[in-house]
DNA sequence: GTTTGATTTAAACAAACGTTTGATTTTCAT
DNA sequence: ATGAAAATCAAACGTTTGTTTAAATCAAAC
């Protein structure tokens, strides 16, 4: 049989599923019983389906991680119609997309953005999954970041976008400490209040002089 | 019998493999037989010394992180004989005892620090474990930092105190993506010229305006 | 209505997990 | 040297893991 309504059923539920127990619990601390019995299909499914825990975390991967960077790329162009673009509209477009998993409807752009955010720290196999998807947009922005800021040179590009990168996947990973520490007074499900935070806060970390001292 | 230099041998061996190991793979993917393995000790000998694997994982915690947040009170007593302290001094204070574990001549501190980077953006049971340990020395940098820019409001403060352990976290965690990026001209490493670009990055961070516009 | 292929099911698989046991060896104060 | 405590050891414990199998069920085409 070819695609149909009822057949992708299944399929889509253990998706879902598993990215919400996945982000929720761990990758290595997610079992295919609690997957199978959450989803309400049997225990086999999995392996009938995508043949592997494996293969099912390298699906649950794919089917989101593409349209973002496609959509990180579009907002890029948009930002390089001004010539130098804006670092507050680079940064923007790297860092919206990501960050707006979270008004996903049915939460499951939410879950995975927790996942993804995990998975930047994470060790081995897991990780190298997102580093082939991520070099083109990787190189686009910092070449873009560049233009924005002519003057520094590349290695600080190269720091500070590392840097940037660690505040989004420390946001995006949780924000629990965040919201723990100031007693709910900073909320990171407010997309917008928390993007604009953090595109300020690294815009202002790229405008810093290269060798350290404050003008 | 009481402490002697043999008693103690595996059980250290098995504190600084199970760090290592940890550190490499992860808490849930490493066994106790290959923890026991690579340290040359007995499978039951992990139930001997710490009783359970949990257990073992609070001391390798307990052992490190109470000299490193004692060391970052201390700097900050140094800093607040200023009034008031300056950004880079309070953040540097932060940074840099967690930073310089990878100054440890055996390897250890290195693996300790790559493990409590990645625990940041973990779920559940073992991330509870630094939260208590961690809330005395973020109430009092907090503070500090509200001292050295004391035009923020509190929750800028929260939100980029939040962003800079997000970089921190990163940096601690591996910075592969970064040498990988740069084909090494970044070197995560050089102890000293992380923490500086981190501190240079964070305090114009924390130097940017409260809402958001450049002046 | 029968057939065909896709899906679901219950049951079993071997392997790996953390933990426990009881005997044995090592260690050291007496 | 002797006895008691500490440490190590091989072996087994009962679970849980991901995966496989073969039969049962379902859906639709002929």
């Amino acid at each position: 049989m070819s695609v149909n309504n009822t057949t992708h059923d299944t399929r889509d539920r253990l998706l879902d599923t598993a990215e919400r127990l996945f982000a929720e619990r761990g990758v290595d601390a997610t079992s295919l019983r609690h997957i199978t019995t959450e989803a309400e299909a049997n225990l086999a499914s999995v392996n009938y389906h995508f043949g592997s825990k494996e293969e099912l975390f390298r699906q649950i991967f794919a089917r989101r991680i593409g349209p973002i960077n496609e959509e990180r790329l579009r907002l890029l162009d948009d930002c390089e119609a001004n010539n130098p673009p804006t670092l507050e509209c680079v940064l923007e477009s790297f860092l919206g997309p990501a960050l707006r998993l979270r008004l996903d409807p049915d939460h499951g752009g939410e879950h995975f953005m927790c996942l993804l955010g995990r998975l930047f720290s994470e060790p081995s196999e897991w990780k190298m999954l997102i580093m082939d998807e991520f070099k083109e947009v990787y190189q686009r922005f910092a070449t873009a970041l560049q233009k924005a800021q002519p003057d520094l040179i590349p290695q600080d590009i190269a720091w500070r976008l590392f840097f940037t990168i660690g505040s989004m996947a420390h946001l995006m990973s949780g924000g629990d400490l965040l919201k723990t520490f100031t007693q709910g007074r900073c909320d990171p499900s407010d997309v917008e209040g928390a993007l604009n935070q953090l595109v300020q806060f690294s815009a202002a970390g790229f405008r810093a002089s290269s060798h350290g001292d404050t003008p």
